[in-house]
DNA sequence: CTTACTTCGACCAAGGTGGTCTATTTATAT
DNA sequence: ATATAAATAGACCACCTTGGTCGAAGTAAG
């Protein structure tokens, strides 16, 4: 794998753009190297010089994956952040952030996560788990309750919310389906999806006086 | 396809629940007939007997399953019920009803929305969307806004409560995975939903004095 | 000129593809 | 009981794709 590494990083980025794009939109098995190949514009060879299988180039991919979801993740969520919507924000940042330079990573962990066990090895599997939770932490250890409006169970508050801005944004996705993210300004957008959040402070947070 | 429809019921329903799960979990190409007639327990002689050939047997399954989710539609969900919360009970009832009796409906024909088009004859796609639009019209004609909170849009509250209950559905089908509904007691989960919904109404109607 | 590394794609055996066909069983009609 | 027709299974077909290999050509460095 050292061979791999020390690639041209477009060349690199072509290579596993491609691979993560076959795992996503397809099981393991029938992921094609292949296709992997063609899309990647490099001979058959080349592939099974890199990583010497095709599970072993699927080993690298799924740790790929887990490294730029944790560094994402910590360079956007800041646990500091008492106010939950407020720490959404940075949540929807993470999201968009990761969309627009690693497209189809989120759709790749989706299918890792449903594969059949024996093909992502135990360690894998671990450490996927270990990101999950730790995520769920991030989100909401240490978020202050006392915002919320009394008259419903604060968890069922933060699951709302969640819900709610989880809809928002399939929306916002499907509506900007096929366009390209780099080349669009999504400022107009971040300010739509500011004045949502507000409204959903507006539903549950105690009302000002 | 005469000889098709004349069959037993019961060897009518494990084939046509073996070909959905099939074009369920694979796209058109790579879904196999082959596993199909092993799922199904038939030769595989009588699927080609049957229908002459896999595409016209996946379109006898999209006109298939587009029958089902008509008349469950009519069937449960009450377009003259004007509380939209109410309404929705219908809707959820639908959805478990179809779940129940064909678990891989929903799915397949989600993956038959993401098929290139040329898979799909025009006018199956004309029927579908037309359910589609005809699925909305039934959710949301004729609802009464008057109920809602005021200080904010009725049409966002009518999305915010649909995201809610999505959210909470998801939630719940996740827990309840791998189990049998058949044999499942649903009772109590329907009245913790009841609840869940009292709450919806609790936080987007207006308050009574 | 040699040595070492990179790159490609033809090639391989193995196995899967949609679809056919024959042989046999089962049902129906006379 | 006999003849005819329908239903059924699965071996078989030609074709295609699979993960992976390997030799040859290209490139760079010393």
């Amino acid at each position: 794998m050292k061979s791999f590494d020390i690639l041209d990083e477009t060349k690199k980025k072509r290579i596993l753009d491609a691979a993560i794009n076959e795992f996503a939109e397809n099981s393991y098995e029938q992921a094609s190297t292949n296709r992997i190949v063609k899309s990647a514009q490099i001979g058959k060879g080349m592939l099974f010089h890199y990583f010497k299988t095709k599970q072993s180039l699927y080993e690298y991919l799924i740790s790929h994956a887990i490294q730029i979801m944790e560094e994402f993740s910590v360079l956007y969520i800041d646990d500091s952040e008492p106010d939950f919507i407020e720490r959404m924000k940075g949540s929807a940042k993470l999201k968009i952030g990761i969309y627009e330079q690693h497209p189809d990573l989120f759709h790749f962990i989706g299918q890792v996560m449903l594969e059949k066990e024996s093909k992502v090895p135990a360690t894998l599997a671990h450490r996927l788990h270990q990101m999950q939770l730790e995520g769920m932490a991030r989100m909401f250890n240490g978020i202050d309750t006392e915002k919320f409006r009394e008259d419903v169970d604060s968890d069922e508050i933060l699951k709302l919310i969640g819900w709610s801005i989880e809809g928002y944004s399939q929306e916002l996705l499907a509506k900007l389906d096929g366009q390209n993210f780099a080349e669009l300004e999504l400022e107009p957008y971040w300010k739509e999806f500011y004045a949502f959040l507000e409204m959903l402070k507006r539903i549950y947070y105690k009302q000002e006086v």
